[in-house]
DNA sequence: TTGCCAATTAAGTCCGTACTTTATTTTTTA
DNA sequence: TAAAAAATAAAGTACGGACTTAATTGGCAA
């Protein structure tokens, strides 16, 4: 059990932190002259600061140097999974089936309540998924796209899984942020309907925003399922 | 968008594994002769490395050498909490008010189909959890440990907000991997009774599985919820 | 055979140096 | 005064060498 000296350091480090002896927000010397301070080289010093890094201690930017954002060291949890796909609780052979796309303005949609598009709009887009040759649906989804991808909707008669791997296609935007909430809630008639359920039968709901690497809403979703035929599964480690 | 070297070197790997060249399962050469091969300095390749192995393609044991464990990078999605508690969807203050406990056998319950314990039994919890200050309980629970932990018993008197706190403070044991599921289902009468909705009110159940480091099965549990009061969040970053 | 001990090998740690990239900050120019 | 250009500083990338650690392999003894 004995530390290699990189983790000594990133314990020496954070214990300053926790003692107050550096602050949350302070930016912490050059590396190169911590590194001469604590008698170490540049390099163990950088093996330190990796972890402290991945523990969402410190956050480093060039030129603007290395601050401290946390007092409290998180072990990290790691969601093991193969893609977005799977994040977002979307087998892998489901087809998004649409039935309508419209276009609404900020404000008309309550699963929208306090946000804004750039351009005040957002394009709509209601549809089931179906298991690869059964039936009926097991899925009813409503995507808010935000005004800045509403171009997407010719794109929207060819076959695909999701919006956003269309988004992705045509805009080569990619995800980086899902906040998404699961709930259970009594099934609404025209999710019941295309799904063959009775109003009021248990179903879940998600409820996901997909946000890109500057953390811009890319679309808002929501998405009901029957719970005989889906459930979410996660598997998480600890880093 | 121009790479830099090691991320060249990534990606040259990566397409030699996904020609069929290098094969999963294989022991790619040792570090240095692979960075003499490729002209290039072992830090280099370390560096290529880390980024597959961190991708879930490499996997690295001392002596042993680099294995290839797969040949589709995974993009990994790390779930943003600050640890256990919120993995496992429970609030900051809340505490489990255990209403009975017992030992069942193997094979005793639906929820445990499948799974054995060690010494053949298993201690079953029975609580709820209700928010601070308020009366009605918002779930109720159901926790199945191990014979190896059944010994906790007499320690669940006293106040805590999970069991696996209480098995990690008797034994020292920490959770390592958490499979969970999530489903909407009608409440069962018990919990109905419990939580003050009515039998067959939508809910939602998490079903979790805890193991510790070295895989085995430290609890299970299924945990229902009052819709109305509860929802899982998950907030997830591509890494 | 079985079990233990020693040798070996491949990854892990650590050092020091040099050069590159990229945000800032400062200076210059229009 | 504002915009553009230059200087600068701090993290990022890359090299190469030396030593450490820990599995595995192989040899030896019981």
């Amino acid at each position: 059990m004995t530390l290699t000296l990189h983790e000594r350091v990133e314990d020496d480090i954070l214990d300053r932190i926790q003692t107050g002896d550096w602050q949350v927000g302070d930016r912490l010397p050059p590396e190169k002259d911590l590194a001469a301070q604590l008698g170490i080289s540049r390099s163990t010093l950088r093996l330190a600061f990796d972890g402290l890094e991945r523990k969402g201690v410190l956050q480093r930017k060039k030129r603007a140097g290395t601050h401290i954002i946390s007092n409290s060291p998180q072990s990290r949890f790691q969601m093991v999974t193969s893609g977005l796909r799977e994040v977002l609780s979307l087998g892998r052979d489901t087809f998004l089936d649409v039935s309508q796309t419209r276009v609404v303005a900020d404000g008309e949609i309550d699963l929208l309540e306090g946000l804004k598009s750039e351009t005040g709009h957002w394009l709509e887009i209601t549809g089931t998924r179906k298991i690869d040759g059964k039936e009926t649906a097991f899925n009813w989804s409503q995507i808010y796209v935000t005004g800045r991808y509403a171009g997407i909707e010719p794109a929207l008669g060819d076959a695909f899984s999701s919006v956003f791997q269309v988004i992705e296609k045509a805009f080569g935007t990619s995800v980086a942020r899902v906040n998404q909430s699961v709930l259970a809630i009594a099934c609404p008639k025209e999710a019941a309907a295309a799904m063959g359920l009775r109003q009021g039968d248990p179903v879940l709901q998600i409820l996901a925003r997909l946000h890109d690497a500057d953390d811009r809403l890319i679309e808002v979703s929501s998405a009901i399922f029957d719970p005989a035929r889906f459930q979410v599964n996660t598997d998480v480690r600890v880093d």
